[in-house]
DNA sequence: TTGACAAGAGAACGTTCGTTCTCTAGTATG
DNA sequence: CATACTAGAGAACGAACGTTCTCTTGTCAA
C-alpha cells in the first residue's frame, strides 16, 4: 500500500472506533488532511481496491472485512518485534461486531462443565450462540437433549446425527429420536482474572 | 421501551451488523417498516432517549452503549431446561465492556501456534492484553524472549521467573536475562465459522 | 528535457438529505 | 361523548451531499 494510504486508513480507523460510523466527505478532509472532495473520493477508491473498504448496495461507504483487521494487532505474538507499544493503539471497541452478525437471533451463554475442554472450550467461557434449528456436520452447537441444554459438536454416524464431547471422559451421544438443535455457537469469549 | 420501538432497535440493530452504518431516513423507511421520513425521526429520537442510539458532533446519528447490550442466559448450558428463547433474560451484557476495561491500555493479539491448547488456547484465537511490565505468578502473560512475542503462563522456579507452556510438547522457558513482560492476558475471543 | 503518470486542488451540478410543519387515525382518560 | 395524547403520514424546503470534470504539482523514467 502506497505509504500516505496507511496513514489515511488508520485516521479512518480512528475515527471509526469513536464514532462506529464514517463521516461524509467533507469531514472526512478534515478527518484524513485534504482539501478537496475529490482526492477524499480517489482515497477511499483505493482503500476499496485494497479491501479495506466498501459499499452498500445503496452506495455508502462501510468498513470491508479487512478494515477491522488493525484493530488486532498487526504483529502477531511469538514472531515479530514491534519497538514500542503506540505501534498497536486504537481502542479495540469492536468485538462486538467482530463476533456478532444477526444480534436479534444471538445468545450469550455461560458454559458449564468441562465436557468440551479439548476443543478450548472451558468452565466459565461464555459462548456466542446464533439461533437456528439446523447446522452442519463439524459444527459446535447448542443442541437440546431430555430437555437439558448441551454444548458439543454434531457429528454423523451411519448418516444418522451425534453429539460428539471433546473430553476422553464423556461419551458419544446418539440421540433415539430427533436431535433438537437449539443454535449453532458461533464464537466464544473468555476472561481472566477478576 | 413501547412494543413497537423494541422491534424497531432489532430491525436497527440488525441492519447495522450486516452493513457497520445507518442508512439514511428514507432508506430507514424501508427498514423499519415506515412510509413517512418524520415517522423515522421520531422514532430515532425515541430511541436516543433512552440511549440506545446517539449523534456525532456533526448531528449523524450513530449508535450508543446500549445499542450493542447483548441477551445473556442466566441458565447455563448443560444444565437447565428452558423451553424458549425467550427464557433468555434481557440481562443487558455488553462484550466490548466486559473484556476491556482500560482501552487505551488493551491490545488485541491474535495466537499463533498450539503452545498453550491446554489453556484452551488455541491457534487463529485473539487475546485481550492489557499492557503492562507487571504481572503475579499464574497469569498468563505476553512475555519478549528474544525479541520475539510469546504467549506463556508465569512460573516461578527457585524464586526466578519461568514462562510456563500448555502442551506437553513444549517445555519451560527459563530467561536468562530478564524477563520482559509486554502485558498480561486479560481476556480471549475466538470466532468460528468463515 | 521531455513525457507519462499519480495525487491532490478546486469548482460546478443535480440529487438527496434531514428537518419541520400540518394533518389523520387510534387509543386511553375522564 | 369529549378531550388529550401518541404514532405515523405526507409535503415542502434549504442545506449538504457525492460525483465529475478540469487543472496544478511533483515524481520518475526515458
Amino acid at each position: 500500500m502506497a505509504g500516505k494510504d496507511s496513514d489515511y486508513l488508520v485516521r479512518l480507523q480512528d475515527y471509526y472506533a469513536k464514532y462506529h460510523s464514517f463521516p461524509s466527505y467533507t469531514r472526512l478532509c478534515a478527518v484524513l488532511g485534504l482539501a478537496a472532495k475529490s482526492a477524499v473520493n480517489k482515497v477511499l477508491l483505493r482503500l476499496a481496491g485494497q479491501g479495506y473498504l466498501t459499499r452498500t448496495p445503496d452506495e455508502v461507504w462501510v468498513p470491508d472485512e479487512r478494515f477491522f483487521e488493525r484493530n488486532l494487532s498487526d504483529t502477531p505474538v511469538v514472531a515479530g518485534l514491534p519497538t514500542s507499544v503506540s505501534d498497536v493503539t486504537a481502542d479495540p471497541f469492536m468485538i462486538d461486531q467482530f463476533l456478532v452478525n444477526k444480534p436479534s437471533r444471538t445468545v450469550l451463554v455461560p458454559i458449564q462443565g468441562d465436557s468440551m475442554v479439548k476443543a478450548g472450550i472451558n468452565e466459565g467461557d461464555v459462548v456466542v450462540v446464533e439461533v437456528r434449528s439446523t447446522a452442519n456436520t463439524g459444527d459446535i452447537i447448542v443442541a437440546i437433549i431430555d430437555g437439558e441444554f448441551t454444548v458439543k459438536t454434531l457429528g454423523n454416524k451411519r448418516g444418522k446425527p451425534v453429539l460428539l464431547p471433546a473430553n476422553d471422559a464423556y461419551s458419544i451421544i446418539r440421540p433415539n429420536g430427533s436431535l433438537e438443535i437449539f443454535g449453532v455457537v458461533v464464537g466464544l469469549i473468555r476472561k481472566y482474572g477478576r
